[in-house]
RNA sequence: GCUCGUGUAGUGUAGUUCGGUCCAUCAUGACGGACUCUCGAUCCGUCGACCCGGGUUCAAAUCCCGGCACGAGCACCA
């Protein structure tokens, strides 16, 4: 049997082992008349790690598809979570960023309020949607009971008119509500008669005190998903009931819903959550500096560190979309950032707590001169080469200089002696520990940042200066990858800590 | 309470649709080794998992039943 089957088809007998699939999964639904995608966030601030997850999938998804992706501000609280003008601008930059390519719609639902308010009228006149007049208090214990509300058998037209006292202002916050009407039987209590708009007399940041009834995210969603023929929606699972409240009006509008797709909730072991109020919270209580402090998880504090957009959208696909609630590690995002960054990444030296060695080089032959040449990178995947110009003074750092014999890193064998060292080989003449170190006169002063429970340490020394370029992200040999982010005249450069 | 969702190594993840190709994939991590004039890179090796209990079956991570755990929604937030 097996003979034969050698004979006829010798692959059947390989085992072959599981691979592990790449990519994002295949979109469900029909994807043949071209994909459109969203990405929504609430502009209150800007873009924290946890939306770089609907960035990234999303906006892979369309390149994978050769669809589109709609950058939506859903800005239509004015009082819980207040837009940030500034943050519209941000988030749009950010995305770019991120996503390599600017959205291809981008809109704010605060400039889309005709539409919302003009189909919420329909729904009201349809009868499938209607005012509702009880408190919240009286309405959340009759959906709890499957009790109607009062309101709930008003006929269109008194609906009508209470809805055009909220849109004129006659009604205080709180007074009414627009309601679509499902059913008061449904087993899940989120989905009966469930709260389609709100008056709110708070002004918006952007349009001002124009609209006294603004929708809530449920309403304005789904009808912009339908206006903007959104035909898959990638979001958090925590959103899995807006699905189904959706469907129920998108039954009404008699429209199709679009494919929906979750994921689970993320949190970072260094971080946490990722609430966009909380860091505003703490920046106002000035336990930060701002959104781009290196400590919180936003986009703009990550890409000021360093990271590659690249690499987050590496993380983010090789997760992919699975509704499990994780906590990942910061370690596992950098691993796969200096993936992409060591190949390409000029080494430097960073010599910490220096001590100022004077090289005696009597004992030693072969002295290479007053230069000598180090590779911008081991592997020469950087081509060219540091030039260092030599001196009479070395700095090391302490903890090195105290180990006695050690090897200055491509250039010397010393025994250090006090304030002295003598040279013994310029050659290797042992397995003596190899160290960083620079020409007293190549260092210039630096300061490396790095966040250390939740402050940031500072720690000086010098820095190599050799084609020092701002905004660039070094390799400090055994210290680990750090952006250069100032090189002022006078002063001290300054370095932010990426990772290892 | 009601409703919905999820459980695979330390952390993530593939496989679950259509049971056998799975002594379970890959990454990250830890540990060890090789190489290297960085504590970096590269290469090699080791460690480590199918939530629990039943059932069906020749065969269960995969199907069925019952538990348990965790998360989310039930906001006039997004």
């Amino acid at each position: 049997m097996r003979a034969e089957l050698e004979q006829a088809a010798p692959e059947a007998l390989k085992r072959e082992k599981h691979q592990k699939a790449v990519g994002l999964r295949e979109l469900p639904g029909d994807t043949s008349q071209g994909v459109v995608l969203r990405f929504a966030p609430n502009p209150n601030g800007p873009l924290t790690l946890g939306h770089s997850r609907g960035v990234a999938i999303n906006s892979e998804y369309a390149r994978v598809y050769d669809g589109k992706v709609v950058l939506r501000f859903d800005d239509t609280d004015t009082k819980v979570k207040p837009p940030i003008p500034d943050a519209y601008d941000w988030i749009a930059d950010e995305y770019e960023w991120l996503a390599g390519n600017p959205a291809d719609i981008v809109i704010r639902a605060s400039d889309r309020m005709p539409v919302y308010l003009e189909h919420a009228e329909r729904m009201i006149a349809g009868g499938f949607g209607y005012v509702c007049r009880c408190s919240s208090v009286s309405f959340r214990n009759l959906r709890e009971d499957k009790q109607d509300c009062p309101c709930r058998g008003k006929d269109a037209t008194e609906s009508l008119s209470d809805w055009k006292a909220m849109n004129a202002g006659e009604m205080e916050e709180g007074d009414a509500v627009v309601r679509v009407r499902t059913e008061m039987t449904l087993p899940n209590p989120a989905l009966r008669d469930w709260p389609a708009l709100r008056i709110q007399h708070a002004p918006h940041p952007m349009v001002g005190d124009r609209y006294k009834v603004w929708p809530l995210l449920d309403f304005q969603s789904a009808i912009e998903d339908h206006e903007q023929g959104i035909t898959h929606i990638v979001r958090g699972k925590d959103l899995m009931d807006s699905t189904r409240k959706q469907t129920l009006l998108y039954e009404h509008f008699g429209w199709t819903y679009p494919e929906p797709l979750y994921w689970g909730r993320v949190k970072v072991h260094e971080f946490g959550g990722f609430s966009t109020s909380g860091m505003r919270a703490s920046i106002e209580a000035g336990e930060h500096s701002g959104w781009g402090d290196t400590r919180l998880p936003t986009l703009r504090a990550l890409r000021r560190r360093g990271f590659r957009a690249q690499s987050l959208r590496d993380f983010w696909i090789d997760l992919g979309l699975t509704q499990k609630d994780i906590s990942i590690s910061m370690q596992t995002i950098e691993a796969f950032n200096a993936k992409r960054i060591d190949s390409s990444t000029e080494r430097r030296s960073f010599v910490r707590e220096p001590v100022i060695l004077s090289l005696d080089s009597n004992l030693a032959t072969d002295n290479p001169g007053s230069r000598i040449s180090v590779q911008k990178h081991p592997g020469g995947t950087v081509e060219g080469f540091r030039e260092w110009n030599l001196g009479d003074s070395v700095a090391v750092q302490a903890a090195d200089a105290a180990v006695g014999s050690i090897r200055l890193k491509e250039y010397a064998d010393i025994t250090v002696s006090g304030e002295s060292a003598a040279v013994e080989s310029y050659g290797r003449s042992d397995d003596r520990p190899v160290v960083h170190w620079l020409p007293l006169e190549m260092g210039r002063e630096a300061k490396l940042h790095r966040p250390e429970d939740g402050s940031i340490i500072s720690e000086s020394g010098l820095l190599e200066d050799f084609e020092l370029e701002v905004g660039k992200v070094y390799q400090l040999e055994r210290v680990g990858f750090a952006k250069l982010e100032e090189l002022p005249e006078n002063g001290p450069a300054s370095l932010l800590w990426l990772h290892r």
